[in-house]
DNA sequence: CGCGGGTTTGATGATGCTCAAGCCCGGTGG
DNA sequence: CCACCGGGCTTGAGCATCATCAAACCCGCG
């Protein structure tokens, strides 16, 4: 159970919640462990967990229709992921969610989610500034699609989330920034090249 | 008053309210005419207020270093606007949340959002579902970003969101789009044409 | 009538993609 | 212990998409 102080510390950035209340949210979850490659959600199903990542690295992905896969969020420890349009609608699922190494995760259902924010208020307050911050990361992000070229983009994730790009290999990045693994490479080479 | 109603049909979209809860909100906002091109929000400045459009057209954009515009939000009658980075954290802002047309917008300020959600409980658990929701929402646009072609992005903007391009002249659509007015004309055009 | 913003059209250019080959390196089996 | 295999990264050549620069056009409004 040591792992799950990484969540009260998570959940102490944003909230004051008393040990009762952080007791009951855990009874409300379950951990597991993923193995490398295999998913939480597949597209197509409905999804039925929304997760924390206690260790390991995950990916949300869409398959288009060329069979490209298209990563657009990248979890590490003290993140959550899932297809929340799924998991919230119990419509299935447009994206796969899939671990990218060995992962550790605290899994909570639908329905507990729901009770949790119904019966334990600051869960509600919790999931509205997760939520909130989650909308302000996502409106940058589309903003920085626009305004800055791939190789802007890619300097930006290296300084600000330098634990990301530590976990994942380069073709995952690659796919994340909207971008060819080939892509990636050359602006790589030509950022080295600067430097020289 | 009349126009109030708007805003009480789109809380109940989401959540059971009371008319004193509605009432007890209402108390805590203010309604503002903003003239075409006014700036409800300026780069620079911190963001004071969230707008919910009672009518009329707003967008938030980014300016980039080369002084384009990107249009990264665009805002009818029913939804919210605001640059909610600097509005929560009063940061100076990154955009400018502009009036596209003559337009009515109930506003509230920062610290009395925070006493709604905080003594009115139903506001804490409507905005949790508002972020959660726009949050699916900009998750969806990335990954629709990444996966998709301008035009096939244009056509899906078309049937999914007529009212707003019905709204807006073209080369805001374009910016919404992340292309050049020159390039929106081009794939009009060319749909125009595969219609022959 | 003429001005001005928005849209269209054309010619050219940059960025990132596709197809293809080679390389590097860690893991596996002989 | 080494040879081989395969996945991931790199590199090259040609290509597609959208951007840029520039000019013409359209149309509502003063």
């Amino acid at each position: 159970m040591k792992n799950l102080e990484i969540l009260r510390k998570h959940l102490k950035l944003k909230v004051d919640i008393s040990d009762s209340d952080f007791e009951k949210f855990i009874n409300l979850t379950e951990t597991v462990q993923l193995k490398k490659h295999e998913l939480l959600v597949r597209e197509g199903r409905v999804a039925k967990w929304q997760a924390f990542l206690l260790s390991g690295v995950m990916g949300a992905y869409a398959v288009d229709n060329k069979g490209q896969k298209h990563i657009f969020q990248i979890a590490i420890e003290g993140h959550w992921i899932s297809d929340l349009y799924s998991y919230l609608s119990k419509e299935p699922a447009l994206y796969n969610v899939e671990a990218f190494a060995d992962t550790e995760v605290l899994i909570i259902s639908k329905d507990n989610f729901e009770i949790a924010c119904k019966n334990i208020s600051v869960f509600e307050r919790f999931f509205r500034l997760l939520f909130q911050n989650g909308l302000i990361q996502q409106q940058r992000r589309v903003s920085n699609i626009y305004s800055e070229s791939a190789e802007e983009r890619y300097l930006k994730l290296v300084s600000e989330k330098p634990d990301i790009v530590q976990s994942v290999p380069q073709h995952y990045l690659a796919s994340f920034l909207g971008i060819k693994p080939q892509s990636l490479s050359r602006i790589r080479k030509q950022i080295a090249d600067n430097y020289k």
